[in-house]
RNA sequence: GGCCCGGUGGCGGAACGGCAGACGCAGGGGACUUAAAAUCCCCUUGGGGGCAACCUCAGUGCGGGUUCGAAUCCCGCCCGGGCCA
């Protein structure tokens, strides 16, 4: 009787779905466990794609389950859920492709790519199985949108709260509202109090119905604004940031984005930003996942100041009058040297200070600016254009000045389209001398570039610029004069610049340990000569052929525009003083706070902190999403509905393909503006509302689905407290030993969702948890990115894909058998390919679906497999030739329990020898220590080892039988529960306890000590176990072999290491 | 350009700072077979030596360093991948 594979996973398979072995309870259902730990672990679940799954796919599936059933197996109730994430951009692209409505292919999708999971064996509880597009789960997406809707972010708490709160806060004035709508806290304390509350400020029932309205929509967590957009026409909608590449392209459909305002639902996740930056101390995630969300929300601390408007010479009109222009630097330090502004062409400002020889040049200007991407905006002038020309930086002149206030200086204010309206303030004081864009800019457009900060050598030359007198020097070379005079300040920073000049002039040098160490490492030369040497090399590049022209820009503080490139690391500010304070000689740490200290005193300005992060744009113009719960009155107030109303449900449409268009400027179209009228008009309580027409990005559903799994089938809630509390109770601690502030227990899925999908996600639990909806402060615990599985691709002349099975080499043997060999040519069809690797895929045509492997080697053996081959966290090359090694460890592993001739079990109830015993421990010790590690391929490798020890015996001992088959079942499940059977056993081995090794067997009676000597191997020493460690080094030295190879030496040393090595240190 | 991750036999990969190459693939040899498949056994980092179980030198991208001892830790490079500009 062989393997047979098929029979036996059809058998379990059913088996497991009959009895819903892997079902798991509730806290207060039948069969809950409340003795037992949690565990939840869970995957980033998937789109469902037409195509179905490929062998990359279920690579972290398949280590989540693998987990899942060894925690089982240790005593956890453990949470394994699977869903899809069904709406969104791609699965309406299939639809408008094929023709046919979302929904439909959705479903169909669904239902095979279920039928394919089912088919590897996975455990997840099927019963809490989601798509993000039922009516019962986005219910509780829109209800979780009207959470955000109706409510604000506290910043005294830092926390969001109920829109209501706020209203009471207004009602009681302990608020009142600004001139811009914003809230102001009253004035209690001070000379502002006697003062009385600022010019403009309002109480709350001074304001109509109308203006409170407004009031409160500014400070949602949810709310509409104008902003500059992503703005796809060829996809008919806006894309987040996120989803637009480098190149100004769309993600999905590599098509053109553009820049443009429009009205947007945005969720405020900028509130968020100092949290999600600090709670990531509380997760167990891969550093550099941390790293890129940290890049992401990006933090930058600096200070925000005023330029004020110059309104003298250019005939500005008073309405300029106490304008100014609010920036923001992390470079306060370098406000010296900023020598003119720039606004974005967008910014405000600009209409009202463009003066009128200017106008018509600033609007061409801002007409041109908006066609441009943001990324082509962007680009610096380092990288070229497809042409391979470089990009220009562009700009006008306003005609307009601005005071620094830092020297009272008048600069010009410019607009230029490297400034954008969407970060900072939309401003910027530009310190040419200081930061490489503005040095670009000033260059092109001749404006001055003066030099605020210099590093040590940048000093020591300017030092020697205003020193410099040739007279002294007789008959020495000035370049060596100063390669002297740079030499001597930058090693000895405490001589002052005068006694350098004079030394130097003498030709006098000190000597010092710094110079024999650079001359050790040069060897050889003339002390003095070697360093002047050194010091004459590294000033080359400064003093190219005209130390006069260097002396000259040093001493006019103009150095940096003479070498032609910005210095933007940390210095020694120079040039920087005022009537009230100076700079001058502080380093830029120092000078930064210095600065800033002086703003706030003139109150020109303040210490500020910055985000790079943007609130998130969160409507889609296209059909296939979340329809929002939001509807709007007469006139055009924005009302969130009653959780009654839910859900909203999307309507049915013959029609519902977005307006795509290649026409930037084409306005917005979203599908729903066509829908019925029943449906986007609606009357409640006697008005009529319109409905919203846009929809939510694919991105809200999987902000939430892990809630969700908790309790799936809930109708009342979006998931019951109790099932919240349960199983997103924090249960791991992390690597460091530090206290988890995540509940999922192991959250495993490609590092591409790095910063959209976990940040989005984290956000949202923020929110929920602010309200109470939730108990922990993070969603993911601990985070898992598996690596990607590579497959050989080929791609002909025209470097289009062609399909691998289609591809042959020069013999016509088919590429996927010899394809890691290098001596070969591939041919499709007859014409030259080209062979490359990339991650398996649609786009490459090398994708290996799943199915074809169960069928030919069964699912135990692809499961096997892709553990493997590696590392889960690394990328690895798929090679179908390789599975034959583990189906043959599986076949060998029948044999070891089965005699294949009778089909009759060769387990047998006797003590087993005792070196077998000991090998089956270690190998539980290997097993389990793989399995807490998530190291698959070294378990296996335990397990084929201790199976190639079986191998051979004509009978196996129960004692060796039950642990081994109990190891293998997290593994290759099917297989074991099989075997498991055949041992007698009436039940599932998926609740079995997880086999102890004893530890008093891993202890060996003799170790073999390697003897080295002077850290070669020469020899081995067998002791008995716990032999004293001085016993050790007697037998070691006096061992013959060591004997003869220390022959002549003098032992100087023995270092032993216990149950490890020993080294003789001899000479 | 900055940051992050990686680089170990023909290949995938093992290896708490302590015997480099576990385990698997491919390859070679053998057994059993009419033959094939399947199965089993042996060999397989490179150079040199030995009839031989073996001996010996070199060796974990390159160059330095720390250490009794480095694939592993540190510094500087090179190459590949990723993220951000």
């Amino acid at each position: 009787m062989r393997y047979d594979f098929s029979a036996i996973e059809q058998r379990w398979q059913q088996y497991w779905a009959e009895r819903q072995v892997f079902k798991a309870a509730n806290p207060g259902e039948e069969g809950f466990d409340p003795h037992k730990p949690k565990y939840y672990v869970l995957d980033m679940f998937p789109y469902p794609s037409g195509v179905g799954l490929h062998v990359g796919h279920p690579l972290g599936y398949i280590a989540t389950d693998i987990v899942a059933r060894y925690k089982r197996m240790r005593g956890f109730n453990v949470l394994h859920p699977m869903g899809y994430d069904a709406f969104g951009l791609p699965a309406e692209q299939f639809a408008v492709e094929h023709g046919v409505h979302p929904r439909i292919t959705t479903e169909k999708n669904i239902a095979n790519m279920t039928r394919q999971l089912k088919r590897l064996g996975l455990s997840y509880d099927w019963d809490r199985s989601l798509a993000t597009t039922d009516e019962t789960y986005y219910r509780w997406t829109q209800w979780i949108f009207l959470q955000l809707f109706n409510s604000w972010f506290d910043p005294a708490q830092s926390k969001a709260r109920p829109i209501g709160e706020l209203v009471r806060m207004l009602e009681s004035e302990q608020m009142y509202v600004g001139v811009g709508g914003e809230l102001v806290e009253p004035t209690t304390e001070g000379l502002e109090a006697l003062a009385g509350d600022p010019i403009g400020v309002r109480k709350w029932h001074e304001l109509s119905a109308h203006e409170r309205a407004l009031v409160l929509d500014e400070q949602r967590m949810a709310y509409v604004a104008e902003v500059p957009v992503n703005w796809c026409p060829a996809l008919g909608t806006v894309l987040a940031n996120e989803e637009v590449t480098v190149d100004g392209r769309s993600e999905r459909g590599n098509h053109p984005v553009y820049r443009r305002p429009l009205r947007q639902w945005m969720l405020r996740i900028t509130a968020y930003a100092e949290r999600l930056l600090a709670d990531l101390d509380g997760v167990d995630w891969p550093e550099p996942i941390k790293l890129m969300q940290r890049n992401w929300i990006g933090r930058s601390e600096g200070a925000k100041l005023d330029f004020p408007l110059a309104y003298d010479a250019h005939g500005s009109s008073a309405h300029m009058a106490g304008e100014a222009i609010t920036v923001f630097t992390t470079r306060p330090d370098t406000i010296f040297g900023a020598t003119y502004m720039v606004l974005a062409p967008e910014h405000p400002l600009v209409e009202t200070i463009t003066t009128e020889d200017q106008w018509q040049a600033v609007m061409d200007y801002r007409k041109q600016a908006e066609k441009k991407s943001e990324i082509e905006r962007q680009g610096n002038g380092n990288g070229g254009d497809e042409n391979g020309l470089l990009r220009k930086k562009t700009g006008v002149f306003t005609g307009s000045y601005a005071l620094n206030p830092a020297n009272s200086e008048k600069i010009p204010i410019w607009i230029a389209d490297y400034v954008m309206m969407g970060y900072g303030t939309g401003a910027i004081m530009a310190v040419p001398a200081h930061d490489e864009r503005d040095f670009e800019f000033a260059s092109q457009m001749g404006l001055p570039i003066r030099d605020v900060v210099y590093t040590q050598i940048q000093a020591a030359i300017h030092g020697f610029a205003m020193q410099y007198d040739p007279s002294p020097l007789g008959g020495q070379d000035p370049v060596e004069a100063m390669a002297d005079f740079v030499g001597l300040c930058v090693t000895h920073p405490n001589i002052g610049h005068e006694e350098a000049w004079a030394m130097v002039a003498q030709r006098r040098r000190p000597r010092s340990a710094a110079e024999e160490v650079t001359l050790d490492s040069r060897g050889g030369r003339e002390r003095r000569g070697t360093i002047a040497m050194i010091w004459q090399e590294t000033l080359a590049p400064y003093v190219g052929d005209d130390l006069h022209g260097l002396l000259d820009a040093a001493r006019m503080g103009r150095l940096i525009e003479h070498m032609g490139e910005a210095v933007t690391v940390p210095g020694f500010n120079v040039n920087s003083a005022n009537e009230e304070m100076s700079l001058n000689g502080m380093k830029t740490d120092q000078a930064k706070q210095a600065m800033i200290e002086w703003l706030e005193k003139r109150g020109l300005g303040a210490a500020s902190r910055q985000y790079k992060l943007r609130d998130w744009l969160f409507s889609r113009q296209r059909y296939w999403g979340e329809p929002f719960p939001i509807i709007y009155d007469a006139k055009g107030q924005a009302v969130g509905l009653e959780d009654k109303d839910l859900p909203v449900r999307l309507p049915e449409m013959e029609d519902f393909r977005p307006a795509a268009s290649d026409d930037p400027q084409a306005p917005p179209r979203p599908p729903l503006a066509r829908a019925p009228e029943s449906w986007r008009q609606i009357e409640r309580s006697g008005g009529r509302y319109t409905r919203e027409f846009n929809t939510m990005p694919q991105w809200a559903g999987s902000c939430w689905y892990y809630l969700r799994f908790c309790d799936a089938q809930n109708s009342q809630r979006f998931v019951g407290p109790k099932a919240e509390q349960y199983w997103m109770k924090p249960g791991v601690t992390k690597r460091d030993g530090q206290a988890n502030t995540g509940g999922i227990d192991l959250y495993v899925g490609g590092a591409e969702h790095a910063v959209l999908h976990l940040l989005y996600a984290r956000f949202w639990h923020k929110v929920l948890f602010d309200l109470g909806h939730v108990t922990t402060p993070e969603p993911f615990g601990r985070l898992f990115n598996q690596g990607y599985i590579q497959a050989y691709a080929y791609r002909d002349e025209r470097g289009i894909a062609v399909a691998v099975e289609e591809v042959v080499d020069q013999d016509n043997n088919p590429a996927n058998q010899v394809e890691d060999r290098n001596d070969r040519l591939f041919f499709h069809q007859g014409k030259p390919v080209r062979r490359e690797l990339g991650k398996m895929g649609k786009s490459l045509k090398n994708a290996i679906a799943p199915d074809a492997i169960c069928e030919q080697y069964g699912c135990d053996t692809l499961r096997l497999y892709e553990m493997y081959l590696g590392p889960l966290d690394q990328s690895k090359l798929w090679r179908t030739r390789d599975i034959l090694g583990v189906h043959r460890f599986l076949q060998r592993l029948w044999r070891v329990f089965v005699e294949e001739e009778t089909g009759r079990l060769k387990v047998v109830d006797q003590p087993a020898p005792e070196n077998l015993r000991r090998l089956l421990h270690k190998t539980i010790k290997r097993v389990s220590e793989a399995m807490e590690n998530l190291a698959f391929n070294v378990g296996i490798a335990a397990l084929i080892e201790l199976n190639n020890e079986l191998v051979g015996r004509a009978a196996i001992e129960r004692e060796i039988a039950e642990p081994l088959a109990l190891c293998v079942a997290p593994l290759a499940p099917h297989l074991a529960e099989e075997l498991w059977q055949r041992l007698g056993h009436g039940e599932s081995l998926a609740y079995q306890a997880w086999p102890k090794f004893d530890p008093a067997l891993l202890v060996e009676e003799q170790v073999e000590y390697p003897v080295q000597i002077n850290g070669k191997l020469r020899g081995r020493v067998v002791v008995a176990a716990g032999t004293a460690v001085g016993e050790v080094e007697k037998a070691a030295l006096s061992d013959q072999k060591i004997q003869a190879c220390l022959n002549g030496m003098k032992v100087l040393k023995v270092i032993v290491v216990a149950e490890k090595m020993v080294n003789v240190v001899a000479k």
